[in-house]
DNA sequence: TGTACATCAGTGAACGCGCGTTCACTGATGTAC
DNA sequence: TGTACATCAGTGAACGCGCGTTCACTGATGTAC
């Protein structure tokens, strides 16, 4: 049956939703299209008049999970040791699900799709372009390529912390590991020695 | 037909390095049973005969992946510097099927079974201790608790930035991200500024 | 405003395909005598 | 040392299953008159 237009732009909305849900929770491979439109309410058939098919859909899910993650940290900004301390917990670790998508996806992503790698790139360009824009606003000593730099290797950084912790099934190992970024991002230790 | 024991073994071990090639390629979902099996000059039938399940082969592979990875780091060890810049370089990035099995996996394990995640966790917690270790033997001035937080901030961030660049089809950002975590760990940049 | 009908979002069965795993069979190996 | 035979690594067909995608059909929507 034919249903409105203002509550099919709501079944879209709904299956975008439920994909970077699963995504977040299990990855591009693992999720089928017939359970992300159970998530969304629907039969794996209403998904392909929404996406012209999964591929698509994940190169959409990942962009616009990427905004959303933009927009929380911008918000989050003017306190910096709070967004990596949160990013940086246990909470996150364990919300995969709502958590940031690139710690999520990060080397699922290389091995996607151009379609799916563009839609990345573009967003990561966005992210650190929008991080320089706020150093340089808020005045801060780094700027332009300064402010690029710091931005993608604390990202790095906690990207690569939350994907360890994650792996790991030891919640001593996992914590450690946490304490170990924080304290190399936040100043807490100088993280120069050994090998 | 049946074949000696000493070929049978080489099979074994064909079997193990056509996995931790292809895994590192294109990951565990991606890679069949069967190609691993022709990688090794095999059929897939013969795999039964060295491995339970491929889960199971996944997690021994891991698991020797990482020993080989602990063993390259240790002999690199007295230059420490060499052995982050060729850890953060392209040939690295575009080397996934010989690279690090950390950088090409991270994000994956947290979503493996239990029996490959404690591998991971056996594995990533002997390098640790093998830091550790170094850098007590060295007579360094981080010791214990602090070299290891030390190594696992500095993997951390090593990993993350492989697996960003990996996923990023542009060239000019992805040598960005190499560069900026480059300069994190060796001391270029303070990367302390902007969010 | 009321009516007739074209549109099209959603359903669910079906398609083709490839996966991990099993198993009857083969024949070289290696051991018991 | 030579011979008979039990063992078992490898083969390839087959199994059961679940995937992404297609499509004939349904019936509420929304437009033309």
């Amino acid at each position: 049956m034919k249903i409105s237009k203002a509550e099919s732009a709501r079944h879209r909305e709904a299956l975008l939703q439920a994909a970077m849900r699963l995504f977040g929770e299990r990855g591009f491979e693992k999720v089928t299209v017939a359970e992300i439109a159970a998530g969304a309410g629907l039969t794996h058939g209403a998904f392909y008049t929404h996406f012209a098919s999964k591929e698509a859909l994940c190169a959409e899910s990942l962009e616009t999970a990427m905004r959303e993650q933009r927009e929380r940290l911008a918000r989050a900004a003017p306190d910096r040791a709070a967004y990596v301390t949160a990013y940086l917990s246990e909470r996150h670790v364990l919300n995969r699900a709502g958590g940031c998508p690139i710690a999520a996806l990060s080397c699922d992503v290389g091995r996607e799709s151009p379609m799916v790698r563009a839609a990345f790139t573009r967003s990561l360009a966005a992210s650190t372009q929008a991080a320089s824009a706020r150093a340089s606003a808020a005045g801060q000593p780094q700027e332009g390529e300064a402010a690029r730099a710091a931005y993608l290797a604390r990202l790095s950084t906690m990207v690569g912390a939350v994907a360890l912790a994650r792996g790991v099934t030891d919640t001593r190992l996992r914590d450690e590991i946490l304490a170990a970024a924080k304290a190399a991002l936040l100043g807490g230790s100088p993280a120069q020695a050994g090998t």
